[in-house]
RNA sequence: GGGCGGUUAGCUCAGUUGGCCAGAGCACCUCCCUUACAAGGAGGGGGUCAGAGGUUCGAAUCCUCUACCGCCCA
């Protein structure tokens, strides 16, 4: 203990965590009857690394946590991932572009293989990094987007919205990514002002045989390559220009006779020009170009005129067939050919220069087109009524409060939500469309009675097995790790997170009569070829077929086989179909005759190719079994409305913050009811950053009291920006990032969470420089080595220390200690409970800095080096209650160091681990408001004569001698009493104390409330210097009298101020008055050396 | 265009319902290697709180306008 050495933080830093995991002290009880306190962490995505937002995220979030923890609520702290759709499978595109692959060529399925393999990388590293900031969150219950459980919410609430009404799909303008080939939403569009040009083009008007009729509307555009697709053009009703034309035609120029619409029909070029009040006859020509399925606008108005849709352009951007001769350009090169072309003809009017905002996708950059397609779609606007009132009545409290507008005000807005994605990684839609009927089928687990079969149905739905599985495969994926609870197998997930409930249908021994009860089996017979692409069923597979599911007796006959076959036609056919694409040679099956042939050729090796399937005895058939090469068990699906087996999934995935949407809830167990989601829901808190406002917070309070009837969390603390110490956002490319890896590496933790809390104002964005932690990480040295002091001094001293200071003689020092203690624990606990996290540190720090070390430390020097063991005892006892104290107090924001100090305090304490120990609670009967005062007294008198000595240059290795005039007798007392402090803190020499002492000849006069000084500078007094000094206050003082003045004697003062305020003015007038006098008094003196 | 926020010491920021003759850290100046700490101690300089007007006994704080900066939405 003694050889505490230097603040290591790294040493320091490396050991506690492991501890406390392993004590599972961030677990908390189920069966606990305290009120809980929830957080669910926001999730990071799973693409790389931590940032510096992440850190101010996380170390707010710990603050909380911890707080709460030490308050004795029962607190969970839920941390996850999340697998984050686009983003995720942009990473994972560039590294197999890097290695010369292609996605497209890759397939799907191999691809989703690749992120597999990855995201456990990404997901390790954040969370090692997580856990690098102290995050005390409870891993055990860690969860991931795409887990097990979590696939399943999905489907559910997919399933459940489906039901409801609130989803459905619809052609529809939606921003679409020619980058990344998929829809984005409104959301994830950014606008940025761009310079353009505003094109003007002449359409000629036509008469009715056709012909032009030598007039022309122009229209002014950004796009000129969308006018191939226009089917009208629009003008304001009441606009006098343009009457007489309205019913008329235009011939559409540079454009095919002949284009096919959205839904296949023939659209002409000559466009009607319609009447319509959305165009502003004041703004261009007054005639705008209607293209309904590049523009949202035109979209609109072709609705209202029942135009049709013609899109121009294909998923990359490129025009298509409806281009015609520019079929096959980019846009933009069609573009340019195109205002080209229009030159040539004499159609081009002008060109204007204009700024305009443009969307580009967020995520690949690509400038957005708007594009007619088919999307999945979530009517917000019913799911937005409740996640309104919620938000009105303050049931959810937004701090800072001016986030509740924001939110409001969108929500107020909020459009239908896009939720499809034309990617590859992510939920799947689960929707399966009839081949046979068309029917779209929203299936879920509900569908299936069993929970084994329910459980087989989601590992399918999340693509670990085909619908025709072995059991191999099965039992490859159920006895297997899990990828979210590495201690768990997949089945051990499943029962344990996913349903709450044991699965023994599927333990080892008993799953093979699982699968044959619950299953219909599928044979086998030539692994290649059933393999290849081409594949395709033969008859033996369905007679199989027919045995192996028990559908014809061990040894049949040809009667049998057709009777069983004809029984069961359809779904025997429907499932080779899937399976096999079919049965070749189908026909033999339908006839008693010809199965009977059949059946000999495959038995004597009379076929073409001399196979040999079966055994006869007796004009009797047997499987023969070796040419059963395996079985596979097949999962039924059916359409809910031809019960045709003929499905096939939809390809687009869900927008990721669709899942995110479930996340208070879904990390803890639903849709099963859990005991986590009964005792842990609804959260008490989120804290999250401000952008993901209406990403992800409004989502979740519209699928929280959707699904949950309830809110999903009681605060929401939105916190700012990270940005650089010049206001700038951080950005790699910038070059102005801020790792938090490696200031925790060269700071400390510790020091980069003070540092971010200390910051964390509310309302403000966050300039972060490293000369900031830097500072910070100096506290934390000053907090070690005012420890080493206490700890040293305690371990030299033999006798125990009193628990309870107050039994103990407590001076008046160690009374002001402890009373502003108290006042210390009560500030920040209404800092942390109203979330001024930067009042919590910083009060912590001038607590800790400026009162306990500068002046406790200070006082306590005396009594400890020279004092009486009681003394000793005394000041020991306290400096180590107050540092027990304030360990407790610091260790939500530094939860290393305070833990490493606390453990070496050699007191009683109620708990093994800092992290849950008590949070001290305020004793009123350690304040003592008289000491308190008389101590800042002495602290007012000590700095006086420090800043004398200074004024006259006095080196502090010189002791002076002082007398001193105490203005009451209490404060006579203080003086005797912390005498030899007094010698220390003020290097004073002789002290003589008399309150009826006049000022001695040739000493510099002191002046303080509650005492004057006369310092004996040892003759060197300059007289001159001390009466300008002295002048100086007597100035100053002055100028604070009339001030003071002034405000007592207005009357309305007087009269309207709070009585409080009133009398403290008094009395500092008062007080100044006094000085002012002693200072008069002073100077006298001084002038009759002369 | 609509909305929100900001402008306080050279820099980065505090300043809860108006009562502060405006605070902190860093930087700066002077002195000090005093046995917890030089990653420190002691002392000090530095601000018409963006500008103008108003409400009030009293405004950095409330209201109005202006300027500049930033963000969100359309």
């Amino acid at each position: 203990m003694s050889s505490l050495g230097e603040y290591n933080h790294k040493e320091i830093e490396s050991r506690w965590y492991e501890k406390w995991l392993k004590e599972r002290l961030f677990t908390p009880k189920l069966d606990k009857e305290t009120e809980p306190f929830v957080v669910v962490m926001p999730p990071p995505n799973v693409t790389g690394f931590l940032h510096i937002g992440h850190a101010l995220n996380m170390t707010l979030q710990d603050i909380s946590v911890r707080y709460n923890r030490m308050k004795g609520k029962n607190t969970l702290w839920l941390p996850g991932f999340d697998h984050a759709g686009i983003a995720t499978q942009w990473v994972v595109t560039r590294q197999l572009e890097s290695e010369g692959v292609n996605k497209f060529d890759l397939g799907r399925e191999k691809f989703i293989e690749r992120v597999w393999q990855w995201v456990p990388k990404a997901r390790d590293t954040i969370k090692k990094q997580i856990q690098t900031l102290g995050a005390s969150c409870d891993w055990s219950r860690q969860r991931f987007t795409l887990d097990e459980g979590f696939a399943r919410a999905v489907r559910e609430a997919f399933y459940k919205l489906y039901k409801e009404g609130y989803i459905f799909k619809a052609p529809y303008i939606v921003n679409w990514d020619p980058k990344d080939r998929t829809a984005i939403s409104d959301l994830e569009v950014e606008y940025k002002e761009e310079k353009g040009n505003l094109w003007y083009i002449k359409y000629p008007v036509i008469d009715g045989n056709g012909k032009e009729t030598g007039e022309y509307i122009t229209v002014a555009t950004t796009r000129p390559e969308t006018m191939l697709g226009d089917t009208a053009v629009a003008v304001n009703p009441n606009d006098e220009r343009y009457k007489h034309l309205i019913g008329k035609k235009l011939k559409l120029p540079l454009s095919k006779e002949v284009r096919i619409d959205f839904y296949g029909k023939e659209v002409s070029n000559l466009i009607p020009i319609v009447a319509d009040d959305y165009v502003d006859p004041e703004f261009g020509t007054g005639a705008v170009k209607i293209t309904p399925a590049h523009d949202p606008n035109d979209f609109e108005v072709g609705k209202r005129h029942n135009l049709p849709m013609i899109v121009v352009m294909d998923e990359s951007a490129t025009m298509n067939e409806n281009a015609g001769e520019y079929k096959g350009l980019d846009r933009y090169e069609a573009r340019k050919k195109i205002v080209e072309d229009l030159e040539k003809i004499g159609l081009l009017s002008k060109v204007e220069e204009l700024v305009h905002s443009v969307g580009h996708s967020q995520r690949s950059g690509a400038v957005v087109e708007p594009y007619l397609s088919v999307q999945w779609f979530v009517d917000t606007k019913k799911l937005a009524k409740d996640a309104i009132k919620v938000v009105e009545n303050e049931d959810i409290k937004f701090i800072p409060k001016q986030w509740e507008k924001t939110y409001l005000n969108w929500m107020y807005e909020i459009r239908e939500w896009c939720i499809s994605r034309q990617i590859w990684w992510g939920h799947r839609i689960p929707v399966w469309y009839c081949k046979s009927c068309g029917a779209e089928n929203t299936l879920s687990d509900e569908i299936f009675e069993n929970l084994g079969q329910k459980t087989i149905f989601n590992i399918f739905a999340d693509t670990r097995i085909p619908q025709f599985f072995t059991k191999q495969q099965l039992k490859d994926y159920l006895y297997s790790r899990n990828f979210t609870h590495s201690d768990k197998t997949n089945l051990e997930f499943y029962e344990k997170v996913v349903f709450n409930k044991e699965i023994p249908e599927l333990y080892e021994e008993n799953i093979d009569k699982f699968l044959n009860e619950n299953y219909l089996k599928i044979p086998v017979l030539n692994t290649e070829e059933e393999n290849s692409k081409n594949k395709i069923g033969f008859v033996p597979h369905a007679i199989y077929f027919l045995r192996l599911n028990n559908l014809v007796p061990e040894e049949f006959t040809a009667e049998d086989i057709f009777n069983a076959y004809h029984k069961d036609k359809q779904k025997i056919k429907d499932i080779f179909t899937i399976y096999l694409n079919g049965i070749k040679r189908e026909e033999v099956l339908e006839n008693t005759e010809t199965i009977k042939e059949w059946l000999n050729e495959h038995t004597y090796g009379g076929c073409k190719k001399g196979r040999i399937f079966f055994e006869e005895t007796d004009g009797k058939y047997k499987l023969k079994e070796n040419k059963l090469l395996d079985i596979k068990y097949f999962i039924d699906l059916k359409c809910e409305k031809c019960g045709s087996r003929n499905l096939k999934q939809e390809e687009d995935v869900l927008d990721t913050w669709f899942s995110s949407g479930l996340w208070p809830f879904g990390t803890l167990g639903w849709p099963t009811e859990t005991k986590d989601l009964q005792k842990f829901y609804p959260t008490s808190l989120l804290i999250t950053g401000f952008d993901i406002i209406f990403f992800w917070v409004a989502r979740m309070i519209m699928m929280g009291m959707h699904f949950m009837k309830q809110k999903p969390f009681s605060d929401v603390y939105i916190h700012a920006l990270v940005r650089d110490e010049k206001g700038q956002k951080m950005s790699k490319t910038k070059g102005n990032v801020i790792d938090p890896l490696d200031m925790s590496e060269k700071y400390g933790a510790d020091s980069l969470r003070f540092t971010l809390a200390a910051l964390a104002a509310q309302g403000r964005d966050i300039r972060l420089s490293e000369k900031r932690i830097e500072g910070y990480k100096h506290f934390a040295n000053k907090i070690w080595n005012a420890s080493k002091y206490v700890l040293q001094n305690i371990e030299s001293f033999v006798k125990t220390l009193e628990t309870d200071v107050s039994r103990l003689n407590l001076s008046y020092e160690d009374k002001w200690i402890l009373s502003k203690l108290q006042k210390t624990i009560e500030k920040l606990e209404n800092a942390i409970v109203s979330y001024r996290y930067n009042d919590y540190a910083n009060g912590i720090y001038d607590f800790f800095w400026h009162e306990y070390c500068d002046w406790y430390l200070e006082f306590t020097k005396e009594r400890i080096y020279k004092g009486l063991e009681e003394e000793k005892q005394t000041a020991l006892s306290v400096l180590a209650y107050v540092l027990d104290k304030s360990m407790r107090l610091l260790h939500p924001v530094m939860p290393f160091l305070s833990e490493e100090i606390w453990q070496k305090i050699p007191i009683q304490k109620e708990v093994k681990y800092l992290p849950v120990a008590t949070f001290p609670e305020k004793q009123e009967n350690l304040i003592f408001e008289e000491e308190e005062k008389l101590i800042e007294a002495l602290k007012e008198f000590i700095v006086a004569i420090r800043a004398s000595r200074a004024d006259f240059g006095i080196q502090p290795s010189q002791k002076l001698d002082i007398v001193i005039k105490p203005k009451t007798s209490q404060f006579k007392e203080v003086l005797q009493k912390t005498l030899p402090a007094l010698k220390l803190l003020a290097k004073l020499e002789n002290i003589t104390i008399d309150e009826n002492v006049e000022k001695p000849k040739n000493t510099v006069a002191v002046i303080s409330s509650l005492a004057e000084g006369y310092l004996d500078i040892a003759g060197a007094i300059d007289i001159e210097k001390e009466l300008a000094r002295q002048e100086k206050i007597l100035k100053e003082t002055q100028k604070s009298i009339s001030i003071s003045e002034k405000k007592l004697s207005n009357k309305n003062f007087v009269e309207r101020a709070p009585k409080e305020v009133v009398e403290k003015e008094r009395k500092l007038y008062e007080e100044l008055k006094e000085k002012e006098e002693k200072i008069k008094h002073i100077i006298e003196s001084l002038k009759s050396f002369y």
